[in-house]
DNA sequence: ATATACAGTGTAAATATTACACTAAGTAAT
DNA sequence: ATTACTTAGTGTAATATTTACACTGTATAT
């Protein structure tokens, strides 16, 4: 019965994108391509997907590749497959985001071989990608968009201990919009998942502020829950 | 270039959840494979995506061949692609679902050669279903669920003209829950997406209720919003 | 005439959201 | 020690939204 389909043959990709909070900017990882198509230009970093690896699996392997990083939780967003998008043959490709700490014990950046080099940069200041991938990209941060006002995903940005003022800082970027301090800190809190760590920001050269940390103890009770900003 | 990579041949696919309301109960299409594997089987509609057609053009006609139906809209909500999920090898299908309107002229089921049958069957009474078609319906319900809060979707699976006790109908069904009439209905009325026909339901036996039709030109106001039941 | 079945309607209480500005505390420079 | 600077941290009143709740009206069928 396996016979009756062609072998495996790799027609299908991942593509990541890897978002981060970083200098009060959100950023995002991209490639400088070594290798035909697009040699030499940007784009997210993506693979084929390998026949005994699920697409998760798949989407794990690429990110432990670029940045040795395991245990990120990964979550597929949607699937590209029009006609004319790969150069080279009939590719659709599987897009998944992850958001990464970059703040304190920053992330590495081992390079694959077929890339150059990989660098954080601006989601305001992206340069032109490689084949759709500004299309994978405007939809990986609408959705992301969308997600944190219901789910609290902002969190997974920063660092474990993290300031309120940190934590409006990714919500204002990623929704694009400032927020009032004294309204964002009441509904923050209200949520109740966050742990008050009696501890004080380090290093800082004015008022030090309070250090949380998510407590995932308490995620469930939000879970479900609306958020909104 | 185009010769670095294989011959495409065909290791995705499509699979559509065709959501419907009659007689007051969520439904979606079952088609009776006549084919191996899983002949005899019910199983979700779906079909291996051609080589010159999109993810999107795809759905589009496997939706058509299957009822006859154009310019339904039909969304992607997510890839499968576990490593065992198809028996013949590795084919990954990418899942649709779209609201079809069931009511007053009834959508037709042309039947396909790969399937003996098909059939509307309930949500709550599916029979076991071929390959991962549980995960991807189960998937596709909790979809429908979170967006019938934020999206006019539910006005899809209606008649063109319906009362606001079936649309409500459809809430309570999706939701699995049952809805404070008063309160549904100054809610939906406050969205004014509704247009009020000055017109009455015939052939009841009882009251007739006022006829309502979605109001397309409106929607733009509502999109974005955020809607709660 | 009467029974039936659903249509249609309003209000008050509770909760959530918004708008808004000053004092407190630590650091750095003199 | 004083001062200037920078960010932390805090409360209230007005408005809007959500919830809970029960009866009357109207068309049909007998």
């Amino acid at each position: 019965m396996k016979e009756l389909l062609p072998h495996f043959n790799s027609t299908f990709s991942i593509d990541c994108i890897l978002f981060g909070f970083d200098e009060g900017e959100l950023k995002i990882l991209l490639i400088e391509r070594n290798e035909e198509p697009f040699k030499d230009w940007w784009a997210l970093p993506g693979n084929l997907v390998s026949e005994n690896e699920s697409l998760d699996q798949s989407a794990s392997r690429i990110l432990h590749e670029l940045t040795g990083l395991d245990n990120v939780y990964m979550e597929q967003f949607y699937t590209f497959g029009d006609v004319g998008r790969h150069p080279q043959g009939r590719i659709i490709s599987v897009a998944y985001y992850a958001m990464l700490r970059l703040g304190g014990d920053r992330v590495l950046k081992p390079v694959s071989s077929y890339a150059k080099q990989a660098y954080w940069i601006n989601v305001n200041e992206l340069p032109k990608l490689a084949f759709d991938h500004q299309k994978i990209f405007d939809q990986g941060l609408e959705k992301i968009k969308r997600r944190i006002k219901h789910q609290p995903i902002a969190f997974e940005l920063l660092p474990e201990k993290f300031t309120l003022t940190q934590l409006q800082n990714v919500y204002e970027v990623i929704l694009g919009k400032k927020l009032d301090k004294r309204n964002f800190r009441k509904k923050m809190l209200s949520f109740n998942v966050l742990k008050d760590l009696n501890e004080k920001q380090k290093g800082v050269s004015f008022r030090a502020a309070t250090l949380y940390r998510f407590d995932k103890r308490k995620y469930g009770k939000l879970f479900g829950k609306e958020i909104s900003f």
